[in-house]
RNA sequence: GGCCCUGUCGUCUAGUGGACUAGGACACCGGCCCUUCAAGCCGGAGACACGGGUUCGAAUCCCGUCAGGGUCACCA
């Protein structure tokens, strides 16, 4: 039985990177009939919050993905958060340091630091020297009686490694010039590597995948594993996503956290769409595929090694694709609710809206951006790059027929205007541009006469009206 | 700096020694549609990092150079 995790640290928000490492767990497991497993690593008790947890559950729910057993959940391998399984941490080191396999360090941050300084200073690599591997009994005295307090240390092997990466293919270390890592804490706590390994092997993991930022981590932990007489699971490191800088993804690269996505109109199914082809490819020459048919096409084998860039422009027209051709109405207008309270004061109006607008929509904000241009009349408008007067003349010319606009669909309205434009020799552009700048202070935007019809005649003519005068008035002075 | 990973259009990618005149998608450019802006449809431009091998034949295998990334924490 394949059981993967996603293990995030809740020190902040889940971001895209997280939500595709997250991603491919869950479409490995599903696609294998396996389990899938949330686990939090909070074993920073400085920078874990509860709160980061909660986001990281509430973003991965949005996305849609779904796991067999977490700290939310419930589950036999339980409890899933690191914070609440020290004990066992405590019993698999006692084993470590039973077999020799683990020794204390008495050495402090800050004596650790100014040797790592010096190493680097003499272009060597900075590896711990093991001054405290064989302590004497009275040094060690010494030591507790200053108030030190020990963390531990776990004693690597100095012999050749070989493993597989199911992305990699095989991989070969030299352990010698790995530094003895650190695995509890001297507050008690276990680091990374050791907690991540213990909690691997008594959750039943079988295969593990991450970012390749890890993969200078997986022999340290196949050596734990060894050390403590586990079977260690399998490793694919998938490749890593960068910004267009091609540097590491951060907030200064704009929106990259899920939340910001969904603040800003991306649809769910899109966003899983889109990060699902950043380092794998099915067969198919076609890029559009739901959850369920991304499962049945996952494997290792169309795992790229390399990195991906991270195009924000690419995701934008998988939205767009999504919006106009798979999500139904009905869909659009759960998601607007959800990205907007007050949508549910308007269901008819926002139910208009996206009949008119789904086809050509990037964005959910977009149907917002309609309402409020429907619903906000407009008091000051910006004449620096339009020529006004012309506008205002042209509206001027044509009200008497403007006010005799057949409102009962928005059919009729195209009609109308079409026979306004005929009888006063107009080209089209003569007379949409006025109006739509006079109704909506921009030049593009939702078709002409459809916006007309959510407007009605009232505001319509209002509008108008207000128009030339502000224009007036601008003139004048 | 040591160690590790990686290099196909601007970006995501197809490609597993002959089917490659290197295919698709986004973005870009042009046209059509519409007497508006878009959307849609059609078309165009655009890449095997470089240099050596191996081979009858290399985007594909090997070596080197260059370039990018990751990592060297009592963070995960």
């Amino acid at each position: 039985m394949v059981r993967t995790r996603f293990a995030p640290s809740p020190t902040g928000y889940l971001h895209i990177g997280g939500a595709r490492t997250a991603l491919f767990n869950y479409l490995f497991a599903k696609r294998n009939d396996g389990k899938f497993i949330l686990r939090i690593e909070d074993t920073d008790l400085e920078r874990s919050k509860i709160e980061y947890e909660k986001e990281i559950i509430q973003d991965l729910l949005w996305v849609g993905i779904r796991w067999d057993e977490g700290p939310d959940i419930g589950g036999n391998y339980g409890p899933y958060r690191q914070s609440e399984r020290l004990e066992l941490y405590n019993l698999e080191l006692k084993k470590l340091v039973e077999k020799g396999l683990a020794y204390e360090c008495y050495c402090t941050e800050e004596e650790l630091e100014v040797q790592r300084k010096l190493q680097l200073k003499e272009k060597k690599p900075p590896i711990y020297d093991r001054r405290c591997l064989n302590l004497t009994e009275k040094k060690r005295k010494e030591y507790i009686n200053e108030g030190r307090r020990p963390s531990y240390r776990f004693l690597v092997p100095h012999k050749t490694l070989e493993y597989t990466d199911l992305v990699h293919g095989k991989v070969t270390v030299d352990c010698s010039l790995i530094s003895d890592p650190i695995i509890v804490k001297s507050n008690g706590i276990p680091t990374y590597n050791f907690a991540c390994v213990v909690d691997d092997y008594h959750m039943g993991i079988t295969h593990v995948i991450r970012g390749d930022e890890h993969l200078d981590n997986t022999p340290r932990q196949i050596l734990i594993f060894e050390a403590l007489g586990y079977k260690h699971p399998f490793y694919a490191h998938i490749p890593m996503i960068l910004a267009p800088d091609r540097t590491k993804l951060s907030k200064r690269h704009g929106a990259t956290s899920v939340k910001e996505l969904k603040q800003l109109g991306y649809v769910p199914q899109a966003l899983i769409n889109y990060i699902s082809l950043l380092g794998w490819s099915p067969k198919e020459n076609r890029e559009v595929f739901s959850i369920e048919e991304i499962i049945q096409r996952f494997d290792f084998d169309h795992i790229l090694d390399h990195p991906a860039v991270y195009d924000l422009e690419k995701m934008k027209w998988f939205n767009h694709y999504y919006i106009s051709n798979i999500l139904t109405n009905q869909q659009v207008l759960k998601y607007l609710q959800e990205l907007d309270n007050n949508v549910k004061n308007n269901i008819d109006l926002y139910g208009k809206i996206i009949e008119f607008e789904k086809s050509r929509v990037y964005s959910l904000l977009e149907f917002i951006d309609v309402f409020k241009i429907i619903s906000n009349d407009i008091v000051d408008y910006d004449l620096s790059n339009v020529d006004a007067n012309l506008f205002s003349l042209n509206i001027k010319n044509t009200y008497d027929d403007l006010v005799n606009i057949e409102f009962s669909s928005v059919d009729s309205i195209k009609q109308s205007l079409k026979r306004i434009i005929q009888k006063h020799n107009l080209r089209t552009q003569d007379l949409y541009k006025p109006i739509r700048f006079a109704l909506t202070n921009t030049l593009e935007g939702i078709e002409l006469p459809k916006l007309i019809y959510l407007l009605g005649k009232e505001k319509f003519l209002n509008r108008l009206k207000n128009f030339i005068s502000f224009v007036d008035s601008k003139t004048k002075v």
